[in-house]
DNA sequence: TGAATGGTTCGGTCTAGACCGAACTATGCG
DNA sequence: CGCATAGTTCGGTCTAGACCGAACCATTCA
């Protein structure tokens, strides 16, 4: 019983921590798996699929299933828009509210984003294997170099060939407004770094903390 | 201990029905009372008052008091991006979703919008007030011409004098985008469509019905 | 075919917050 | 002054919906 059209059902279904970042994930353009968004927001399997129902019957995304796997994305260019104005304006008010606390310095620094690194470590790394010519980008993806494979091999580092995850994506996060590596390749890297103890995983956290020679072992490892 | 900005946060706040008409209601870009946003959302004025509160502190709204009234408008003119791409959106993806039903359809034709006329009739109103010369608009806002007044003594319809409320004030609803006319001359009119016997309210509704002969002499009354 | 993996559905718990009645404060008017 | 009006604050109720454990489909792989 209401004038106009309804912008408040609009405005709850963005409005849940949850559904946001979902939204905010996959902002980047690209596609993401219902588990991936699950993991990117941090929540269960089963909440993510509510929510995802929700925002697909609210017509903010799109689903697209592939074998078993569920793909999702913001649906069009006006819901990105919403979104958009929404990122900045938060942005903008953001600034005065969330201080960075030391804990949420660590967050930013580097962290697990699904099971590949993210944050200031996960976007340089992408970084110096992009300048070091170890990947290439174009339209129609990312992919490794055999400059870059020859790295792998000569750290030791096992891609899992089992898997039909793509070699390489991109994934954007909004922290830095920066892409870093996900794909087979990033979760190799990442798993590399626990096995050599060059950092590990903060427990209950998505923390991943470095110890002071493993990070300059990461860093070298990876310059050309 | 999310990534960016807080977009959930805002989004939330607009996501409550009541707000939402709130922020609507002062999307017209003039600044409401407390009161008057709480008629227009259909809440009473406790629910509002903690609403605006809530508003006001998430930077959405600025409020202005000045007596004991307590204006409120859009904070700046991010906020009404944000509210303009919502109500956008919802526009498109409403006329998929709300089926105009006959009772819808009557809403559309003619309503109660706080205490006077909107819809299409209304709009249809202010149209014919405006190109007749009856209305002026400037910067300033609206008033009464003489010839205004005189059409509407000719009818035997008397403003309240006591109101402290604007005479005129433009009113934005958005089932048609266009504007239609409020305060004192507004409610006004509205007395006098009731007063003739041309329309009544729906009981439990907004709507107002017009009878065939009241619908002629409305039209006749205010054509110049 | 069974096992592993990705998603969904169901059922139950629990909390945030919307709502309103009532009492209170502040401003203006006669 | 007292009265009326505009807003706010407080306290209590009540519901929507977020969350997760567990069980259930669907797809792929060995």
């Amino acid at each position: 019983m209401k004038d106009g059209p309804d912008i408040a059902q609009i405005a709850a279904l963005i409005g849940d921590p949850g559904r946001a970042n979902m939204l905010a994930a996959l902002m980047s353009g690209k596609a993401l798996t219902a588990g991936e968004l699950a993991s990117e927001a941090g929540i269960q399997t089963q909440t993510a699929s509510g929510h995802l129902s929700r925002l697909e019957e609210g017509g903010l995304v799109i689903r697209n299933k592939q074998g078993r796997h569920h793909y999702f994305q913001i649906a069009d260019a006006d819901v990105a828009g919403v979104l958009e104005a929404l990122m900045g304006l938060a942005a903008k008010k953001g600034q005065l509210r969330t201080r960075t606390g030391p804990r949420d310095h660590e967050l930013r620094l580097a962290r697990v984003c699904y099971n590949h690194l993210a944050g200031d470590m996960g976007v340089a790394l992408f970084d110096r294997l992009k300048a070091g010519g170890a990947l290439q980008i174009d339209d129609a993806g990312i992919i490794l170099t055999p400059k870059g494979q020859d790295r792998l091999d000569a750290l030791g580092i096992q891609i899992d060939t089992k898997s039909r995850a793509p070699m390489c994506r991109e994934c954007l996060d909004w922290s830095e407004r920066r892409s870093h590596l996900a794909g087979r390749v990033g979760r190799a890297i990442l798993d590399h770094v626990y096995a050599e103890g060059w950092g590990s995983r903060v427990e209950g956290s998505r923390i991943v903390r470095f110890t002071g020679t493993g990070s300059a072992a990461f860093t070298k490892a990876f310059t050309f």
